[in-house]
DNA sequence: TCGTTAGCGGAACAAGGTTCCGCTTCGAGC
DNA sequence: GCTCGAAGCGGAACCTTGTTCCGCTAACGA
């Protein structure tokens, strides 16, 4: 049931058009963006549309809908995991990083609750939900500890347990005007800071 | 979003035509045996053959499937709490009764459980669920007991306790053949017999 | 540069949900 | 018992989404 091409890093044991390959990568983020707004049973027409591709090259790509999930999980792991450094180098501050961090850490929840659907009873789920700790956990940590380190952000939050309560947080909404995580969320992050006096 | 439909027992409002009462009875009770074989996302035609009525009886009475689903739901808690006593009264012993009564059970937590996911996030869930406990454990403590006085079943088992471990078993089961939940309740119910000596 | 073929787009088909309207039948009033 | 207004019915028609299939395009090895 999960994709076959390789992890990344292997080089895919030969031949596969550069379009082909390149035509993976649009779909990967097409796919990613339709699922924040629309959720991962979006139609199989507006994930193409949005790539600018046939349905059929997303058929081709990932039978079903559970390995596009899944190849998806994986890419947003990964972005997630190389966007934790990059946004510490180019933001003002380690606070701001965190921010922006979370907000995308956020995006890709929506198909983490997803791919929890998608798999249900499906084996390998636990596989794919340890990777994501060992991946992301020192990530958010690395945030976390310079932004402490920088007197923005108090002491002795564990980055796991913020990475949870963000997660349990984005739980079980669904369009519902009355329930925005994202506000919660941000209350959440002020929270965080340094008190002003101190 | 729950059915405008009186409760089982208040005279609706006023006028409802005959044929309209006996229809949306039939409905219930076809919806019932549809979402026991094929699940509560049976196809709203299906359901409509099976009751011998065109689709457009089903959306009149039911607009959405949630509607229908809880109608059934409340249905089915009904016709099983009047089974037990009737089933005490005709089977030849309180264990053969208890044992039909586990089998209406567990056709209707193919609707229990169907319920929690039409549901979501929706409230009165919660209200439905004591609904069914109170009116139902009674019942089967009723069983139980009468089982017990009998000496066909051991002492020592509390009602509560054997729905809710039924109604694990029948959690996660879709039509994969190499888990049938009857198959584990029945030994359960072996279980429960009385040693043949002592 | 050429030929092979991987890969593509999207038309066509399938399946299910939802709406709508002309016909049927109920039942209140007489 | 008969009449007639309208409640209620069935199911065709339409819409949305999933899935397959095939003729065309263009990448790339020789």
């Amino acid at each position: 049931m999960v994709s076959t091409a390789g992890r990344p890093g292997d080089a895919p044991a030969r031949s596969k058009r550069a379009d082909a390959l390149r035509n993976q990568q649009t779909l990967l983020a097409a796919a990613a963006e339709v699922f924040v707004t629309s959720g991962v049973d979006a139609p199989i027409r507006q994930i193409a549309a949005r790539a600018g591709v046939g349905v059929g090259t997303i058929y081709r790509n990932f039978p079903t809908r559970a390995d596009l999930v899944v190849a998806v999980y994986r890419h947003q792991v990964e972005a997630c995991a190389e966007a934790g450094p990059a946004l510490l180098a180019a933001s003002a501050s380690p606070l701001a990083a965190l921010r922006q961090w979370v907000d995308l850490f956020v995006d890709f929840l929506v198909t983490k609750h997803g791919l929890a659907n998608a798999l249900q009873a499906d084996s390998g789920f636990e596989a794919l939900h340890t990777y994501f700790l060992d991946r992301l956990v020192p990530v958010c940590t690395q945030l976390l500890d310079a932004a402490v380190d920088a007197g923005e952000v108090r002491p002795g939050t564990q980055a796991y347990e913020l990475m949870r309560g963000i997660g349990n947080l984005c739980i079980g909404r669904d369009g519902d005007p009355r329930y925005d995580p994202r506000r919660l969320i941000e209350l959440l992050l002020q929270g965080l800071r340094r008190p002003r006096s101190s």
